[in-house]
Formats: structure tokens, sequence, C-alpha cells
RNA sequence: GGGGAGGUACCCAAGUGGCCAAAGGGGGCAGACUGUAAAUCUGCUGGCGCACGCCUUCGGGGGUUCAAAUCCUCCCCUCCCCA
């Protein structure tokens, strides 16, 4: 196990809080001179069946924790999920149902592993200590903590100004979450800044229960895609770890320059000197900040598809964007018409490329659709089909569909429903 | 338990009998500009019909009216104040 000062040196980086520090030291020594790794927790809600970016940056320093050898803890919140973590939401969340915990804590493990070293991570549900508690426990740990601190919580407060309502069961999620250190005996907490109070309560509650509190580390909240709003899953501004490359590589360079700087340190694991110099060149005009942007992208694919598909996501991209040339995966349409003579708009909406024939109508009308490279420009034009014809359609610059004509449907009608 | 304020489309929010498929903003989509940038500008943003037409939608049910998001009634939900 390397020195504390080096540890201390690798894992301070990027964090945005270590509290405290002297506490992480004195930990560290007596896990270098007795041996006995640190017992390093994170908590997940099993919510998002996505991991995306954002959670790397969490996930990145657990790793790195590993490398040191310590023992990470990654606890799935499947009895804390019943709940919903209310921390920066401005209203009650839906609890999730049983069956969805349990599948979204499968597609959890299978993601994180990307990541972590399997052999040194120990995924534990927090249900496993947390369902059997009694009235009595809860009633006590409860006493840990006023009301006037939950309510200087910024998200409650705010809620609470806004006249919108706080329901008392999220009042417990903090409280669970620290007793998951406790179960665990936990050395080490992590999590975004925005879990800085959880964590702190956990703190507390080891002491009033006799251990000794652990060391929260927070780590910078990773702004979505919109640069604006943190990343998540159901803003919609996210890069999902188990997405496609090209999603991936797709979804970065369309981020804003400002943004790609402050995804460098975030997101890559490249060193801090590189990335320094990346980020001067970019200011100083000699980077040319597409170029980095580029890296970026490849830089992330890489990291969960290898370089191989990286470099292809990048070739892709190119053909597609800068040189503007069809992409090869189309997705393909079967589409049987109910005559010979199909109007547009019903055929751009039985692609699926519209929702509607409604949708479709406006968005010809505004010379959003190509159908074999041509802007049309009039929804109620006819066309001829003969089975066996194969059609582009392009909506916008990034969505291609291929309609190939079958024969038609018996009486049914026409309705094209397509597959996924 | 008493008093008061509210629930409008994806979100926020106007609208208090017909001119309301419902102002405005956000978000989203498309176009222009570009580096798929971002920012900006323009258009669109319930469904079905080519269309001045029809259907569904203002928390839920029932009612008044030629006509309801708007009036009445019952129910559900939220917030505030007092106890």
């Amino acid at each position: 196990m390397p020195s504390v000062v080096e540890q201390l040196e690798l894992l301070r980086r990027g964090t945005a809080a270590v509290i405290t520090e002297e506490e992480l030291g004195a930990k560290l020594e007596r896990a270098v001179r007795g041996g006995a790794p640190l017992r390093v927790k994170v908590g997940f809600d099993p919510t998002a069946p996505d991991l995306h970016l954002g959670h790397t940056v969490v996930i990145q320093k657990m790793r790195q924790f590993q490398e040191l050898g310590h023992e990470v803890f990654f606890v799935i919140g499947d009895f804390t999920g019943m709940i919903g973590d209310p921390t920066g939401k401005s209203e009650t969340r839906p609890p999730l149902t049983r069956e969805e915990i349990e599948v979204n804590a499968r597609t959890y493990r299978e993601q994180v592993f990307r990541i972590l070293d399997p052999g040194r991570t120990r995924v534990v549900f927090n249900s496993g200590w947390l369902a059997p508690l009694r009235a009595e426990d809860v009633v006590r740990m409860s006493a840990q903590v006023t009301v006037a601190r939950m309510l200087a919580r910024e998200d409650f407060a705010a809620r609470y100004d806004a006249q919108r309502p706080i329901h008392l069961h999220e009042f417990l999620y903090p409280l669970f979450q620290a007793y998951d250190s406790v179960a665990l005996r936990a050395d080490v907490e992590l999590g975004g800044t925005d879990q800085t109070f959880n964590l702190l309560v956990g703190r507390d509650l080891q002491r009033a229960l006799g251990q000794e509190p652990q060391i929260a580390i927070t780590l910078p909240i990773l702004p979505g895609l919109d640069g604006v709003q943190k990343m998540s899953k159901s803003l919609g501004n996210y890069v999902g770890i188990a997405e496609p490359p090209g999603e991936m590589y797709g979804k970065l360079m369309s981020i804003s320059d400002e943004l790609m700087l402050l995804y460098y340190p975030l997101v890559t694991a490249l060193p801090t000197g590189e990335i320094r110099g990346i980020e001067a060149g970019v200011r100083a005009g000699r980077v040319h900040p597409m170029d980095a942007k580029k890296r970026l992208a490849r830089t992330v694919v890489a990291q969960f598809h290898g370089e191989a598909a990286a470099q292809e996501a990048e070739a892709a991209f190119v053909r597609q964007f800068q040189e503007r040339q069809v992409p090869q995966d189309v997705p393909r349409v079967r589409y049987a018409p109910a005559g010979a003579a199909v109007r547009l708009d019903h055929l751009v909406a039985a692609a699926g490329i519209a929702v509607s024939i409604s949708e479709a109508r406006r968005l010809i009308q505004q010379g959003g659709i190509r159908i074999d490279h041509q802007r049309v420009e009039d929804p109620s034009r006819v066309l001829t089909l003969k089975p066996g014809d194969e059609i582009l359609i392009q909506r916008g610059r990034r969505e291609f569909r291929i309609v190939e004509v079958v024969e038609p449907a018996p009486p049914a009608g026409p309705a094209g429903p397509k597959s996924p």
C-alpha cells in the first residue's frame, strides 16, 4: 500500500471537499500500519436504470480507493429507494415498486463493473439492515436531527417557501442513509456535493452510536449536456455509460465549449497537466475547440468501449456530420401501403419518424424532411409506391429511416406499426 | 377541530360564461447561422381530416345553460394561519 502522503495526494484530487483531511490522514495512517484497508461506502438509489457520466465522477474516485487497496462497498439503496431521495428535488418522488428496484439494481451491477474492480467491490443492499429495524430504532435515530436542521437544507427550504408539500418520510431518508454507514462501519463515504448534508448526518449518527465518524468526501456535480442543470436521466441531459459509442460521441460533440472544458477534469482520467494544456491552448486560440472536443469525446468513448470503437465513432461522426453522408446503420422500416398512392405526410408518419400525421405535416412544411436527399415542402404530395421500393427519409440532420415498401396488407388498412 | 388560498397542456403560469385547443415564459422539434458547437434569430409545439370542420383536454364525478377551464354541487389532493 502506498504511503499516506501519496494516497492523500491522489484521493484529494478533483474533490469538492474532504471532511476532514486530518481525520482521513489518521485513518490512512492506521491502514498503512495495521494493513486493514479502509471501508469506503457509496450509496446509489436504484431509480435510474442507466448509469451516466455524472455517476462516474464518484465511481472513478471509488476506483482510486480500490487501486490503493481499500475496500469499496457499493450500496444499492433498495430500501431507501422506496422513499426516494429528496435531495435537490423540488417535489416528492414517487416511490418505486419492489420489481422496479430489482430490475434497476441488476442493471446497475452490470454497468458499474465497467469501471470498478469486481474483485474489490462488495455490492450490498441496504434492505438487509434497514428492513429489520424496529420502530424504537427509528425513533432513536430521529432524535438525532432537528426539524430546523432539516429545513436548513436548501431543497427542503425551497419547497417549504414555495408552499409545496414535504412529506414526513422524506426526512427519514438522510437518517437511513446515515444508518447505512453505521451498519457498514464505514470509514469513508463518497457522494456528490449535493449529498453533503446526508454524509454529515452519517458522521453524527456514527458518533452518537459510539463509532468513529466517517470521512465525508464530496465530488463536484457534473452539469448535464445543457450546461445548466445537473446531469440526470430524468432531465434527459445525460450520457449513459452503456450507450453505444456513436451516441456517446455525438452527445459529447454537441456540448458548448465552456462545458467541454468543465468536463475534461471531471470525466476523463487524463493527467492534470495535460488537461491544463488543452484548456490553455483553447483559450489562446492555438487549439480549435472542435478538435479539443473531439479528443474529449474520443477519450470518453474509449473508456467504456475501447480505443477501436472510439476511432470508429469519430470516423462515423465525421462522415455523417462534417461530410454530410448518410450513416451506415439506418433503421429500416417495412411499410405496407393501403394502395399504390401514398401521401407524403402519411408516409413520414408511418416511417415512425414523426409521431403523428399532424407532426409530419408540420415538419414537412418547415422544410425539416428530406426524401431521398431532396427537401420536400408539400405534405399533400402523393407518391406512387410499389413493393420493393426503398425510400430514404431524413428528419433534420440526425435522424434517418429507410422505408421498405412491401405488399399491401389485406383489407385491415394502412397503419404502419413499425419495429421498435 | 376552525378559518383562508389553491389544483390549467411536458414544466411554470395567465385566463373567472361564448372571441379558449386555451396568453406569456421555459423545455422540445425544425429552419437560418455554425464546428452536429454554444449564443442568437425565425417558425412549430393535442389528435384526425387538404381545408374555414370534427374529436379529446383545464384535479374527479354529477348538474345548470343554446354555450363552461370559467356558474352550482359532491368528492379527492396540496399549501398557509389559528387551535
